[in-house]
Parts: structure tokens; sequence; C-alpha cells
DNA sequence: CGGACATTTGACAAGCTTCAAGAGAAGTGG
DNA sequence: CCACTTCTCTTGAAGCTTGTCAAATGTCCG
């Protein structure tokens, strides 16, 4: 089971220090310099381990921190009271999570974990510190929120007006593409350690539908799901079906 | 037409100097320093009217700037290549657009006018330095870009899980607490320049569907759309149709 | 091997969309 | 100021995508 590829290390631990970090070391994000490493360590509280299946911490929390995952999938996400659930959005190793807590009394999603994620914890005015002391990573503290918003943008759009199977190609583009930039994939397979329900809470679904709609496109020789694996044999194919033409940055900042 | 209150006067121009912003004298905004609004004052390029039904700029526009809106109602969208548009927020005074332009080459949403609108302009390099100069000020931005996040999640939740009921009554909640936080409100009634495909194209619902949701609180009597007002007679009762308890903050900041 | 959970399939119901057309409101020009 | 045009709102009817209920099959793991 143990990999190669520095991201795929859930089950290794975190560096105490982060001029040692296995995320930094990708050339997926940005170099910090030496003043910044220091400075982000400073802010760093600590490290948290999340089991596939918890929660980081949930809706309605207090004092819910500022998080970087740094390795493993997670997901946060919005329920209603009868337990109907949105998920918002998929979270993969350097995305930060928590900056809406920053600002509201008690935390507004929850964010669970799809796979055994290691969470790095920063300091309570962390984001005040970066802010006056480091401009430049506070630049991409305002990158990150806002390539965020560019992903609910085009999830908003997706779940308002594309069909089911429209939604499924966009999301597995998405995926595939997200994990294919950190350097995630195997050969022609991006990991995707979503269950259909996943899928299903993403994209405004039922699981059944879901479900149909997934074999369509399998039936169509166009995807193949196995092993927690995913396949696209007709990239373009899918794209022009989704009418998605999106591609992440191939750097991103880090906290 | 003319009102006494500060934020309906779209048909006034924008005063040059920031200290005698019609905003500013409202209590729903922070106060500035001296020295922030001079500031302010130095990043801004121009004022920007956009007459009702136009755009500010559209999807795939490049260079498009940052903006705070100064009076009026706007709105983001996204379109699909077969004219299905989505409509992402509704914009308004004080709201800041134009921050996900800030990092990408083009323009990924479209922003267009439901009033007449004023737009303040900022200077290409006004984030950056905002961000070196004014840390207070930045702060704001990001709690701006994380408040603009937290309605996003919301409306996901609603494009993804409620009904079309529970949606409408969701927005018309929504944007009567909106109004009503930003002293918009006239007796019991809040201004909706709305037409009934905004709110579709903001739903993800046809526009006949929405016509009779729309007629169906109606009937019941708990809304009442005329002359481009809107009241609300239970809004408990919304509340609870839509599961929507949130309430905007009532002071926020402005850049 | 057994139990829990995820995926798959069938049948039916329902909510929503589409097509169509009339009624009302608002802007335009003579 | 009124006739004309255009846009918005409203309502009906039919159809389709999606949801719900139910149960079988497959898979993982102790």
């Amino acid at each position: 089971m143990s990999k190669v590829n520095p991201l795929s290390m859930s089950e290794l631990d975190c560096p105490k220090r982060c001029a040692d970090c296995r995320l930094r070391a990708s050339p997926s994000f940005h170099r910090a310099s030496e003043a910044e490493l220091q400075f982000v360590e400073s802010q760093r509280l600590r490290t948290r381990g999340v089991p596939a299946g918890q929660a980081l911490f949930v809706e309605g929390d207090t004092g819910a921190g500022l998080f970087t995952l740094y390795s493993g999938w997670a997901f946060r996400y919005k329920t209603l009271p009868d337990g109907r659930r949105q998920i918002l959005n998929f979270l993969l190793p350097g995305d930060l999570v928590g900056l809406q807590e920053e600002f509201a009394s008690q935390s507004v999603h929850g964010v669970e974990a799809l796979t055994h994620t290691l969470f790095c914890e920063f300091a309570q005015d962390a984001l005040w510190n970066t802010l006056t002391a480091h401009p430049r990573l506070a630049y991409g503290v305002i990158w990150r929120a806002s390539h965020t918003e560019q992903f609910l943008d085009a999830n908003l759009l997706t779940t308002g007006q594309r069909s089911a199977v429209e939604r499924i190609a966009m999301l597995l583009i998405h995926l595939y593409r997200r994990t294919e930039a950190l350097g995630m994939h195997d050969g022609d397979s991006a990991p995707l350690p979503l269950q259909q329900l996943h899928i299903a809470d993403a994209l405004g679904l039922s699981l059944v539908h879901t479900n149909r709609s997934l074999r369509r496109l399998h039936a169509l020789g166009m995807i193949s799901i196995a092993k927690g694996r995913l396949r696209l044999f007709a990239e373009r194919k899918l794209e022009r079906i989704a009418e998605y033409y999106d591609r992440p940055p191939s750097v991103q900042p880090l906290l």
C-alpha cells in the first residue's frame, strides 16, 4: 500500500518543521521563503488526524479553528434539520478550511474525512498575524478563498442547470484534474475515495439516480470506477457532455 | 421618487471624496479611519454607472477590475453555451465584486445590473496595496470573501436539496433580511427589483414553475410582490418552510 | 462464514419542465 | 393621449427527468 507519491502518504505523520513539509516539496505549491516558513510554523498549533468517516468539526461547533489539509481527502457539507445533506466541495491536500469560522460565532458547515486525514491546525489569531506580518501569504489566503468561491460558483451552475449525467461528468472531470494537478495520478487512473452517496449529495441527486447515471456513463465506455480509482476513457467527450472546460491552476499558494 | 434613505439614491452620483460616501454614513458599515479613507480614495479609479439590464462585465472579459457596488442592485451569473443561466448571488450596496478576476486571466462570471447602478472601480493593484498598507481593510476584504462563500454554501444547499417552494421561501427571506439590515425597508415592505425569471435562474427552476410556486405562497397569504416591493406576512412560517434561519450581519466592512 | 454496508435493478409516483396561449403591464411613437 | 408593440406574468395540459420504495446482488472485513 505504500506509495512513492508524497501526496498519497496519509499513513505518515506530518513533520515538525514546515521546511520538511511533504506538500512544499511538491511542484504543485509555491515555494515559501525561509522567513515565511518560520512564521507559518510559529502559527501552527498541532496536527490533527481524522479517521475516514469522522468529522473534523460539525455544524454548530464553536471555536473551530483554521486548518490546512495535509494529507487525505475530506469534504465540507451542510445539512437540513430533516437530514438532507449537501456536500459543498471536496478538500484535497493543501486546501484551507475554516476561514468562514473566523467570522462566525459557530461553524456554518461541517468537515468530514473521506480517507484517513491529517490537518495542520493554526492558532486563533493566525489570520490576523499573517495579514500584518506576511502580506504575500495573506495574498495566498485570498487566492484560496477566491478559488473556493470559483468552484462553488461552478458547482452552483451545475446543481442549478445541468442534468444528472452532465453533473456527474462535470464532477468526475473536476476531481480527475485536481488530482492530476497534484500529481496523484497513477498511470491513467486517479484516486477516487468517494462512495456514490457522496457523489449524490454533492450534486443534489438521489442515490439511485446517481447510480443509474454512473452506469449509463460506464455503459457508454466513458468512465470506470473500481477499487477507489477513476479512469476517464473519453475526456473530451465528457467535457462536451458537461460543457465543462475548466482546469485547475498548476501551482497553488499554501498557508 | 426621491427617498430619504441614503441607500436608495441610485439617481445620485457618487461623491468625489470617500469621506463623503453615503454608504459610510450608514450605520450598516464599519467606520474607517481618516488614513484608511484617504487610502481607499487613492485606490479608487472612477465611478461606473450601469443602466438596468446592462452588464458591468461578461464572462470571458479580460482585465475586469475590482468594484464596490455603490448604489442599486446587480447580480453575478454564469451561463452554459446553450444559454442556460445560473444567477450566483445578488449584489447590494457595499458588496465587493471582481475579487476572482484578480486571480484569473479572464472573468469567470458576468455581472449585470437589475436597476440603475453605480460601481466604484479600483486600481489593478489595489488588493496588493491594501494588503501591504492597511491590514484592517484587507481583513475586511477577507471577511467579505468569506461571507460571499457563506451565501454560496447556503445557496448550494438550496438548489441541491430544497423543493421549489422551499427555495423560493429561502431566497425571499434572505433578500428581505439583507435589505432590512441595510435600512432599505419602507414600513413592512422591502424593495425587490427582480423579475420572476431572475428568481428562477437563481434557484435553478423553470420560469413557469417559479410562477406557480410564487402563486402558491401568495395564495397561502404568506407573501406579496407588487410594484417591485416584497412583503412577508408570515416570516416565521416561511422560515420553517425553508428551514432557513440565517440573519445577515448588522455591520459590514467596506473597502 | 456471517453480517454490515455499498451497489445495482425494477416498478411506480411525483415534481418539475416544456409547449402553448391568453391576460396584464409598461414602454414607444404618432 | 391613445394605439401599438413588447415584455412580463399567469394558467392549462402533457411528458419526462428524477425521486421513492423495495429488494436482490456484490463486496468488504472480522
